[in-house]
DNA sequence: TTGACAAGAGAACGTTCGTTCTCTAGTATG
DNA sequence: CATACTAGAGAACGAACGTTCTCTTGTCAA
C-alpha cells in the first residue's frame, strides 16, 4: 500500500474507533487532512480497490472486513527490541475471528465472583461461551445451578461430574440431579482501566 | 422502554450489525419502517434519551455505549437467567471495538512466561497495549529491561518507578537508569482449548 | 528534456440530508 | 364527554452531500 496511504487509513480507522461511524466527505477532508472531496473520492477508491473499505447496496461507503485488521507482534513479551509501533511486523490479525468461531452460537457472560481466579479469571472479565450441552472433563463451562450461571472447570468424581472451582475458598459443588451445561468457555476478555 | 422503541433498536442493531454504519434519515425510514423522516428523529431523540445513541460534536448520530448491549431474552437455552448475557452475533466485531479505542497506537503483544500469573495473565494470553511512553502507578505496563519486552505492574518505591511482577517467585525490577515505557496494557484477550 | 502518470486542488451541480412546522389519529386521564 | 399527551404523517426549505470535470503539481522513466 502507498505510503499515504496507510496514513489515511489509519486516521480513519481511528475516527472509526472514537465515533463507531463513517464521516461524510467534508468531514473527511479535516480528518484526513485534505483540501478536496475528490481527493477524498480517489482515497476511498484506494481504500477499497485493498478491501479495507466498500459500500452498501445504497453506495455508502463502510468499512470491510481489512478495515479491523489489528497488528500481532510476531515477538513475544521477552524478545527482541521494537521501539515504535512500526518495528513491529504487522501481522494481520482480528480479534474476533480469533475468539468466535461459531457466531451463532457464541455468547459473552460477564465473570462475577473469584471463584476462578486461580485460573485466570477474574471478576469483571468477560468469557466467550459457545453455547452446547456437552463438554468434556477439563473444560472451562458455564453451568446452571440453582438457576444461575456459574463458570467452573468440569471435573469427575467415581464417575460423576462435578464442578471444580479454581480458588481454595471455594468447594467443589457435586450436582444433585443432572448437571445441565450452558455451553462451554473458549475464550477470555478483559479491559484494563476505567 | 416503550415496547415499540425496543423494536426500533433491534432493527438498528441489525443494520449496524450487517454495514458497520449508522443508516441516513431517509434509510432510517425503511429501515425502521416509518413514513416519515420526522417520526425517525423523535425515535432518535427517544433512544438517545436513554443511552443507546449520542451525537458527534458535528452532530451527526452514532451509537453510544448502550447500543452494543444485547440481551438473551430471547434465547430459546434458557429463560429467567441474568440478563447481561452479550449476543455476539449483534456485532462481528464487537469485541475488538470493545478493546481496541486508538487503533493506530495500539498493538497486540502475546505473553511469554508466567510472571504475571497472579494478575490473571497466563502464558500464552495476547494483551492489547496502547504504546505510550507514560504511565500511572498501578498500571500494568510493556517495559522495555535490558533490551527486552517485558510486562509488569508499574509500582512505586521511594518515589522511584519500579517492576512489580505478580508472582512470588519473581523479585521487583528497579530500573538502573530512567525506566523505558513501550505502552500500557489496556485489555487481554485468551483463547481456551488449542 | 520530454512524456506519462498519479495525487491532489478547486469549482460546479443536482441530489439528498436533517430540521422544523403543522396536522391527524389514538389513548389514557379526569 | 372533554382534555392532554404521544406517535407518527406530511411538506417545505436551506444546508450539506457526493459526484464529476478540469487543472496544477510532483515524480519517475525513457
Amino acid at each position: 500500500m502507498a505510503g499515504k496511504d496507510s496514513d489515511y487509513l489509519v486516521r480513519l480507522q481511528d475516527y472509526y474507533a472514537k465515533y463507531h461511524s463513517f464521516p461524510s466527505y467534508t468531514r473527511l477532508c479535516a480528518v484526513l487532512g485534505l483540501a478536496a472531496k475528490s481527493a477524498v473520492n480517489k482515497v476511498l477508491l484506494r481504500l477499497a480497490g485493498q478491501g479495507y473499505l466498500t459500500r452498501t447496496p445504497d453506495e455508502v461507503w463502510v468499512p470491510d472486513e481489512r478495515f479491523f485488521e489489528r497488528n500481532l507482534s510476531d515477538t513475544p513479551v521477552v524478545a527482541g527490541l521494537p521501539t515504535s509501533v512500526s518495528d513491529v511486523t504487522a501481522d494481520p490479525f482480528m480479534i474476533d475471528q480469533f475468539l468466535v468461531n461459531k457466531p451463532s452460537k457464541t455468547v459473552l457472560v460477564p465473570i462475577q465472583g473469584d471463584s476462578m481466579v486461580n485460573a485466570g479469571i477474574n471478576e469483571g472479565d468477560v468469557v466467550v461461551v459457545e453455547v452446547r450441552s456437552t463438554a468434556n472433563t477439563g473444560d472451562i463451562i458455564v453451568a446452571i445451578i440453582d438457576g444461575e450461571f456459574t463458570v467452573k472447570t468440569l471435573g469427575n468424581k467415581r464417575g460423576k461430574p462435578v464442578l471444580l472451582p479454581a480458588n481454595d475458598a471455594y468447594s467443589i459443588i457435586r450436582p444433585n440431579g443432572s448437571l445441565e451445561i450452558f455451553g462451554v468457555v473458549v475464550g477470555l476478555i478483559r479491559k484494563y482501566g476505567r
